[in-house]
DNA sequence: AAGTATCATCGTAATATTGCAATATATAAT
DNA sequence: ATTATATATTGCAATATTACGATGATACTT
């Protein structure tokens, strides 16, 4: 079905999920990567970094645009993505905060 | 066309999307809180637990066992998970050392 | 041995994701 | 105005993921 039944599950476990979700993908750690390194970027410079179609770059900024990891700023006629701090120490936070929600206990 | 191009990237980009993929669920979000919690469980009890049929939690659970968050043993016909505590700092830590990666600097 | 319980696998249907060419939009340069 | 540059959007093809019924495998029960 490719239908994830969402309503089974606590906002808190759809949230983690949707986070991961967009950690997913290789292109999108690189393009995270690219933007820490060199503070910021426009999607051309990415283009030759990445070897992916301009297209597809564009669609992989607007997913970590949309769950808040990254902003853009028009500058001219290039775009400038850069890492959301704020947004990212939240995601950082959340997901540290499920790892560290297991108590070290012995098992099976 | 929903083939990623993982030889464009690096080693690390692809591991940290493949683990990422995994967390990408709420399903397995649940599967996991509900390990840590109950410190081990059978199939079954999921599927009360969850609401998802028996044959779906199945494929879950085998998906968190490839990437070896969790293990399972044989207890007579049940079957008990539990978290793979070494491995799931691993991935802490993995996923850690990314947050990380980055020094709050300004940005535009 | 036959029946029951537990879990895995297979096959299949439906939705999601990835990737790109083509096109659209917007600004800068000439 | 026209052209060039940079990015976004659209439409489509292909693969991936999710979900589940049916079936298989294994071990316990009687």
């Amino acid at each position: 079905m490719g239908l994830t039944k969402t309503d089974l599950f606590t906002e808190e476990q759809n949230e983690i999920a949707n986070m991961a979700k967009v950690l997913a993908h290789p292109a999108r750690i690189a393009i995270l990567q690219y933007l820490i390194k060199s503070e910021q970027c426009i999607n051309s410079h990415l283009v030759d970094e990445l070897g992916l179609a301009q297209a597809t770059i564009s669609q992989h900024l607007k997913e970590l645009k949309n769950i808040g990891l990254i902003q853009g700023n028009i500058e001219g006629k290039a775009m400038n993505y850069c890492i959301n701090t704020e947004n990212w120490n939240a995601f950082k936070n959340a997901l540290g905060f499920f790892f560290e929600s297991i108590e070290t206990k012995k098992c099976c």
